[in-house]
DNA sequence: TACTTAACAATTATATGATAAATCATAATT
DNA sequence: AATTATGATTTATCATATAATTGTTAAGTA
C-alpha cells in the first residue's frame, strides 16, 4: 500500500484540505506538528508540504507557516487535487461544472480532429470503436471503451491542451459515472453514434463531428440538471 | 533575486527541461550531480525535485533515477509549467493552441455569465469596462484592463474551472500580446465591443453574448493562422 | 536451454541534528 | 508617535548517516 512515505503524506494531507479540515488563510499544523502527528521525519513532511505547495493547495513561509491556499489558487486540472475532491466531497454541481467544461472542450476537438488527424490516429479512432463494439458484447469494460474512444479524438485533435486534458476527463469520468448511473451521462452508448463521429472526423466533415459531439453533452447536461 | 533556493532551481530546471535540454525518457543528472552542480544542498535538491514531479515534468525512482516525462503528462495549466514553455519556447502554434482553448472555454463562460453572474460580479465587470474606457485614454495600461474584464466574466460564469482558468489565460496573454503586437489578438479594442459584452450579460442575453465573444477569438485565430 | 533464485550495486527515500534566515510581535529608544 | 532594536518562532538549508527499492548480474535448477 504505502509506495513511500512523502506520496502517502502528500494524499492524505491533500484530502484533509480539499476536504476542508483545515481552515482557508492559517490553518495548517507546522512542520514540527506534522511530524510527530504522521509519525515521520522532517524531510518526509518537507517534501510533502513542496509537492503540495506546487499543487496549488498550500503555501509555507517562515514565522507564518504553513497556511491553506484559497480554492482559486488550487490547481483544479492536476489530477491529484481533482480526484482528491472528486473522493472527498463529489457533488452532481462539480459534475455539472465539469461537464461544461468537456461541452467547451469536446466538441472543438471533434471539429479539429476532423480537420487534422493523421492517418494513424484515424486508425487509432476506428480501434477504439472496435473495442466500444467488443465491450457491449461484454468482452470488455464498457467504460474503459468509451473513454479510450473520447481520449483518441482529443489527442487527435493535436492541440496540445486538449490531448493534456485526457487524463483530466477520465479521471473525472470514472468518477461521474457513479451518479448518472449509467454511461449514458458519459456518453452515448449507441455504436452507430460512434460510428456517426468516426465517420465524420475520417471523412474530414468537422461541422457533424462537432454537432454530434455537442449534442450528446447538451443531453448529459440535461440530465444533471434535471437531477440537481 | 532568488527568494530562496528550492525555488530557484525548481525554476531553472523546469526551463532546462520544457527547453528540451535533458531527453525524454531518461536524462536528468541524479540527485547527488544536481547537488554539485547547482551547489546546494540534497534537500534543497530533493524538494526541487519533488516540485517538478507535483507538475509532473519528472518522476524519480531508486536505482532509474530522475527522468524527464513525455510531454503528455506535463501540466501545461500549471502557471509555471505554462510560464517556463512561454519564456523557453514561444512560438505562434503554441499561441495557436492556446487561443483554441480560449475559443472553447471563453465564449462559454460569457453564456454561463450571462445565466448565472450575481449582481455583485455584473459589478465587476461595469467596473472593468470604466478600467478599459481609462486606458484607453491613457490612464491605465490597456492589456491589464483587457485582461481584468476577461477575468471578471470568468468568474462570473460561476464555473471553477473556468475560474481557475483566469490564472492560465492570464500568463499566456501576456505573452501572446508580444507575438499579434496588437491588443487585437487579445481582445477586440472597440469599447463599444466590451460595452455590448457586458450589456448581453447584464441584461442575461446568453446567446448574445456567447456570440460577441466567439467573432472576436474567430478574428483572433485568423490572424494567428495568417502570420503561421 | 529456459526459468527461477540469490547476491550485488546504484540511486532514491528517510532519518536526524544542527545552523541560518526570514518574519512577526514586542519592547526600547529617540 | 514613530522608529529602531530585540527576541521568539518557524521555515529554509545544510551535512551526514542509514534504509528501502529496483535494475543487473550471476548462479543454480529443472
Amino acid at each position: 500500500m504505502s509506495q513511500n512515505l512523502t506520496q502517502q503524506l502528500t494524499h492524505t494531507l491533500g484530502e484533509a484540505i480539499v476536504k476542508g479540515e483545515y481552515p482557508i488563510g492559517k490553518g495548517m499544523p507546522s512542520e514540527a506538528v506534522l511530524c510527530v502527528q504522521y509519525e515521520i521525519s522532517r524531510s518526509a513532511t518537507r517534501e510533502a508540504v513542496k509537492m503540495l505547495s506546487a499543487k496549488g493547495l498550500i503555501s509555507s513561509r517562515p514565522k507564518q507557516g504553513i497556511t491553506v491556499n484559497p480554492e482559486s489558487q488550487w490547481n483544479l486540472f492536476d489530477t491529484d487535487v481533482l480526484g482528491w475532491i472528486l473522493k472527498s466531497k463529489p457533488s452532481l454541481h462539480l459534475l455539472k461544472e465539469f461537464t461544461q467544461v468537456r461541452f467547451g472542450i469536446e466538441p472543438l476537438a471533434a471539429k479539429l480532429a476532423a480537420q487534422n488527424a493523421t492517418p494513424e490516429q484515424i486508425n487509432h479512432i476506428e480501434d477504439a470503436l472496435h473495442r466500444i463494439a467488443q465491450s457491449q458484447a461484454g468482452l470488455e469494460d464498457e467504460l474503459d471503451a468509451h473513454i479510450n474512444f473520447l481520449n483518441m479524438i482529443l489527442v487527435a485533435s493535436g492541440n496540445r491542451f486538449f490531448i493534456q486534458l485526457t487524463q483530466f476527463v477520465n479521471a473525472a469520468l470514472r468518477v461521474s459515472i457513479r451518479y448518472t448511473n449509467n454511461v449514458k451521462g458519459v456518453s452515448n452508448t449507441d455504436v452507430t453514434f460512434h460510428l456517426k463521429v468516426f465517420e465524420a472526423i475520417k471523412q474530414g466533415d468537422a461541422n457533424t463531428a462537432q454537432t454530434l459531439v455537442s449534442d450528446v453533452l447538451i443531453d448529459a447536461l440535461a440530465l444533471i440538471e434535471s437531477r440537481l
